[in-house]
DNA sequence: CCGCGAGTGGACTTGACAGCCCAACCTAAC
DNA sequence: GTTAGGTTGGGCTGTCAAGTCCACTCGCGG
């Protein structure tokens, strides 16, 4: 592994990225090596070469590749939270990503099986979690400061708050296939957040 | 299965609460039937025999046994959300009753594993969420009717987006130890309701 | 042209688990 | 007490997937 010539980083992306295909289509438990391995026209031995750690080193792997897509896929929109509207589009766009999805998260899927007590797997979320958690926060404090949104409000719990609200609004999508939840659960956050300052709309 | 003796009804239940407690501690990967077995002192012909289905059955019956006891833990609380007070102290217990068993939904693991895309698994969980919001919504609505909360809220968006926090707020829970977000959303939440209603404390 | 190490292919080993089977037992009704 | 059927014990087997191993190829520097 020390030691990766650009077609040794290429094949072990192509497996990543094979897994988290195959995973995001039939979940975590009913995605075997073989699977990956026909998936991306790899062999075994190619699979524990660069993935000593068999399964869970890839499993884990793949936790990280999707946990930066899914702020990724919020982009710009998340880290632009600096108007009503663009509140509104991020709504929009994080609703229109797990609608888009079927009905899996990834991340919730490779935690879940990949053994969510395992501290390498812990650490990814925990770093998604808080990342996810301090840009919205940011969009908060920026509206206060703006007078657009109510000043007293903690900018950080009112953060955690909404977090909580999408990660169970994506759940609840995962189980039920509405996104009902989820948009109730980011309008009413959203809506407190303005709540303080009666004006515009609503 | 048509005809249980008690004998036969006692044992079957002895499996299902054995394989819940076992998948409450473990996780429902690293929980086989033979585990379940040993723990529970049964053999391999009385798993068939009561769950003809096998595996999959059994984890059925597991979930349908731990969506009971989901909201059978939040009562009589929950079915009283008739003054602040009351729903202080539901809000103490649900964040009580998910701090004190460690880092496991046993609906969500066993929801993830089962395959969360059977349609019997779903169906115990559309169930649930179901129900769980409803009762939310009645004690919603019940407050609205006493002039104790916001008139202007849909109860039922509220309930979704309550419903929806919490569920977050677990699943946070279980991926990194803490119960921050669950009583922000559980905080947040029911702050939101009184809003409209500019008076008491706060 | 040689050789070394990275890269690859796929057969093989090992182990674990789901599910099947039959023989034995208990219980209750008649 | 006899019988029918629910109940129980646990061995057995087929399957399947993780991980190992060895032989081979390829690319590149000397």
């Amino acid at each position: 592994m020390r030691t990766l010539t650009r077609k040794g980083a290429a094949t072990r992306q192509r497996i990543i990225e094979g897994a988290a295909a195959h995973i995001r289509e039939f979940g975590v438990a009913a995605t075997t090596l073989d699977d990956v391995l026909a998936m991306t026209a790899t062999s075994k031995s190619q699979m524990f070469h660069y993935f000593p750690g068999g399964r869970e080193e890839l499993l884990l792997a793949v936790a990280g590749y999707e946990a930066d897509r899914v702020l990724d896929d919020q982009r710009p929109e998340l880290g632009e939270l600096t108007s009503w509207p663009a509140w509104r589009s991020w709504r929009d766009k994080v609703v229109e990503r797990y609608r888009g999805q079927g009905e899996q998260c990834p991340i919730n899927t490779v935690l879940s099986a990949a053994g969510a007590h395992t501290p390498g797997a812990r650490a990814v979320l925990v770093e998604l979690m808080r990342r996810w958690q301090d840009e919205i926060a940011t969009g908060i404090r920026h509206m206060q400061r703006a007078g657009e949104a109510d000043p007293g409000l903690d900018a950080d719990q009112a953060a955690s708050a909404l977090l909580a609200g999408i990660q169970g609004g994506v759940l609840i999508h995962m189980a039920t296939g509405q996104t009902t939840h989820l948009e109730a659960a980011l309008d009413n956050g959203i809506a407190q957040l303005r709540a303080g300052k009666p004006s515009s709309d609503r």
